[in-house]
DNA sequence: TCACCCGAACTGTGATCACAGATCACTAGC
DNA sequence: GCTAGTGATCTGTGATCACAGTTCGGGTGA
């Protein structure tokens, strides 16, 4: 056929379910922090929130629930999970380690392109971060962007996917911990570490990329566990 | 009340739903080969299988859809997805990372009761593979429990759950070779790396025990790859 | 004033039905 | 003989209903 060319050049369209976008909105929920640890979660009440029948929502929290960051009670409740602070520091412990292999890939493999990317998601961050008057949902979304910016570049898929999981289960604690004191993010602790990433980066330097982000990670944990708004384990 | 001390003795009874014995039922059909990348899975005669409704097999296949372990392809069929060689290096280089990390906290942390299961399934896997008739779903099964043993003592949750689904992924491609060359089992590529594994453990040199684990995982993914079954990217 | 109990309203779980789209065997037309 | 089309049957997706167990508020008893 004549078409068959112009044809080849149509993109697959993806299929999107409604649990699809039913778990996409619950994940946005919890990585910004608009639901906190304890928190109740009624399938019926989202659905009406969302507009569709349970069938959507119940899909999308059976996801969440495998991923652990929903659970369902023994009572049959569901709820974010409260974390204790012997959890919160395993989860920073695995992060550390697992976040940090991928930065030492991403320093030995990178292309120009992709430092290219790091670099303009780190000043986006800075200029942030260092603004007269700093937006700390914003903020937090840049900080995302930056670390991914850096996770994407280490040429493992699975490893990407992995990582976004444990963001996944950190997040509402850590949105939780931002909104109560925003004050962290004014004193530029992120600042020096994601520099630190970013030079050992530049210099290819795998080890130096691993260590600095380790530190930018324990670092932020640190502070949170230091404000005891976490259950003792 | 007198019983207090008593019932809190009690051991809290999971509540099983019907959608988690169907979600083991299925993993377990993975994990053993018994589904093999490509098939493809139906709701309606799965349930059938089970003797259930629909509804409990569709949840569990979400969550292994959301865990990336069976996929949905774009007319709507569920399948085992089909790990082209590239994907299966990534994943095995994931793998060899991430696991590495958790032989290397394991060595550095272990308990001596820790220490003692870890040698107890060792032995268990070199007795089946140097038996006369070595059993390779009783050899998979064991060398399983032999990972799993050290990922256990590494003292992190969230980690060993990482790497819980990574397994899982990789599951039906390994059981799939196996099960069509069952004869690397007898050549004992697999016990000499344990043993060093073990050894590094025994010694607490982390980094000894993550380079032989990684060892391990590498040449078992190289002989894969070398047999040619997987699709090129 | 406090503890208890009962019932209404809610919870997640499971089954069933409805529907649009995909498959596949088969046939009509060239 | 081979292709295009057609209809029965299957697919996953979503909505709805049924049910048992939980939660919570209001009343009754002491």
């Amino acid at each position: 056929m004549s078409s068959r060319l112009a044809l080849a050049e149509l993109p697959q369209l993806e299929r999107r379910t409604l649990a699809d976008t039913a778990y996409e909105a619950l994940a946005d929920l919890l990585a910004s922090g608009r639901l906190t640890p304890g928190d109740r979660l009624s399938l019926r009440q989202s659905a009406a929130a969302l507009g569709v029948s349970v069938m959507p929502v119940r899909e999308a929290v059976s996801r969440l629930v495998a991923d652990g960051v929903l659970e369902v009670a023994p009572t049959r409740a569901i709820r974010v999970p409260v974390m204790t602070a012997r959890d919160f520091r395993a989860l920073a412990e695995t992060r550390m380690a697992i976040e940090g292999i991928a930065a030492a890939r991403t320093a030995e493999h990178r292309s120009e392109a992709e430092l290219t990317a790091i670099r303009r998601a780190e000043a986006a961050f800075r200029a942030e971060a260092e603004s007269a008057e700093p937006d700390c949902t914003r903020a937090v979304r840049l900080n995302r962007d930056l670390h991914f910016a850096i996770y994407a570049a280490c040429g493992l898929t699975p490893l990407q996917e992995v990582i976004a999981r444990l963001w996944l289960k950190a997040g509402p604690v850590i949105n939780l911990d931002l909104r109560a004191h925003p004050e962290r993010l004014l004193q530029g602790f992120a600042l020096r570490r994601h520099a630190e990433t970013l030079v050992a980066i530049e210099a290819r330097d795998g080890p130096a990329a691993a260590a600095a982000l380790a530190a930018d990670i324990r670092e932020a944990a640190d502070f949170i566990l230091s404000r005891g708004g976490l259950r003792d384990a």
